[in-house]
DNA sequence: CGCGTCGTTGAAGCCGCTCAATAGATGTGG
DNA sequence: CCACATCTATTGAGCGGCTTCAACGACGCG
């Protein structure tokens, strides 16, 4: 099956990806990038509900997105839904596994969705070879530390229409970063996969939504949200009022 | 002042200090290990309230505590704090600022505080030296990334109990990786800066603290928390009733 | 066409915030 | 060493925002 979409038609490389300005090959020079491209594996395809790994699965690969979208998640005890993270175009799944010989997490398609992965027995010494690949990987967990504890900052500090406005705010620098409108956001989740990821009701996600739309901040259609007031929007993102500084002696 | 420090008494090294057995020497084989003790810079002091680093700060090195307390916050727009996270003896610092140039957060010790410092310019060079050291600096990243999303979710998706009872347990977790109790938390931020993490008010966290005390789960103490009874504990950090599961086709 | 899911909207209740007062802890200077 | 000032922690009362429960319309899929 997904064999003949490895070897059909003109042959699928890095440098002819659309998301070559975006993906890790971009910081690879020329001569060392083919040693990459023999170590990926390319184009697999997912349909909507179907998994990339389950929890407990063994950690085998990191997983580049080529187009659709992921939901990260996993169960607690009690049987309720936790979401890890969303994943589009261009991002990587797994980084939050490397530390581990099993995934905590399962990662399900949203929607059709196409991915490359590559093998983490063969990283390690692909990273010796090619130092701008062991440099990417560390900026580009870097990057996802940091994104992580602004979306934990985000959860933690701010009201319900904050949190939407940091939500829809980092899907547009998320699609923007690949090339897309950053203005006009496809949903590829639920309101209510919305409203576990940021700790609200899927009800919430509604009002809010609604609230915005007759702001004219956003406007709103059942799977893609139009940003008509940026400014707006992150006037709403940076602003939180529950906690004041405390200064400190500078040192 | 600090070259004091360095150069008296007898030599402080990787291999006979307290911490060897939870951080990245450990991981690295004897003949490489000098190479990587003669780029530690060791046993700077902070003394409470002192900064390691400011908001806007370049950034160069990253920074392992050896022992004290260190909060990493950022200030938004309206003048509000917002924590990014506690750091402890054996943790790293600069994890989350490796792909800018400066760093967004500033440093603060709580307590006063030493740690070693990892000049960055030299980690990369040093990265393809001592192929340990890269394999660790991505496990310990993946292992940040990990403990992040667990915190997204614990704020995100819990109650006040529920997120006091993860925060605990994150520390007596901490503390005993570096061989400390895991029943006997020293606590080094306030109660306010506990409550600014976790997204709840000061008052919160004191009542709550005085509800695990009546449930004989913990005893309080201002500056220190004592488990007595992990597994309510446990169960109250697994717990959370607000979303439920939806199941997704197998691949 | 009927069913299930998703999204929206309304009403009621509860959790945690805010404000405020007191007690306790800490530090400072006389 | 004590008195005072300052900051932190605790406790109470009232209120507001978000959840929960429920109903309904829209949409997609068999």
């Amino acid at each position: 099956m997904s064999s003949l979409l490895n070897n059909s038609k003109s042959k699928v490389t890095c440098t002819n990806c659309a998301l070559y300005e975006s993906c890790i090959p971009k910081y690879i020079s020329r001569p060392k990038l083919e040693t990459f491209e023999n170590i990926i594996k390319r184009s697999s395809i997912l349909h909507k509900g179907d998994y990339l790994h389950h929890q407990g699965d063994p950690v085998k690969s990191i997983y580049i997105i080529r187009s659709g979208a992921i939901k990260g998640y996993m169960n607690n005890n009690n049987g309720d839904e936790q979401i890890c993270g969303f994943y589009l175009p261009g991002e990587l799944i797994g980084l939050d596994s490397l530390h581990q010989s099993n995934y905590k997490c399962a990662a399900v398609s949203l929607e059709t969705t196409t991915y490359c992965a590559l093998p983490l027995n063969k990283l390690d010494h692909l990273c010796t070879q090619i130092v701008e690949l062991q440099q990417t990987m560390m900026k580009i967990m870097s990057k996802v530390i940091s994104f992580e504890e602004k979306m934990l900052l985000a959860a933690c500090n701010k009201k319900a229409n904050e949190r939407v406005a940091t939500f829809l705010l980092s899907l547009s620098k998320r699609y923007k970063h690949i090339g897309y409108s950053s203005n006009h956001l496809y949903l590829p989740m639920s309101r209510r996969e919305i409203g576990i990821y940021l700790g609200l009701s899927s009800e919430t996600i509604s009002r809010v939504f609604m609230q915005f739309q007759n702001q004219k901040i956003i406007d709103v259609e059942p799977k893609m949200i139009t940003i008509r007031n940026m400014s707006l929007l992150k006037d709403l993102n940076h602003g939180c009022s529950k906690h004041k500084i405390i200064e400190h002696h500078v040192a």
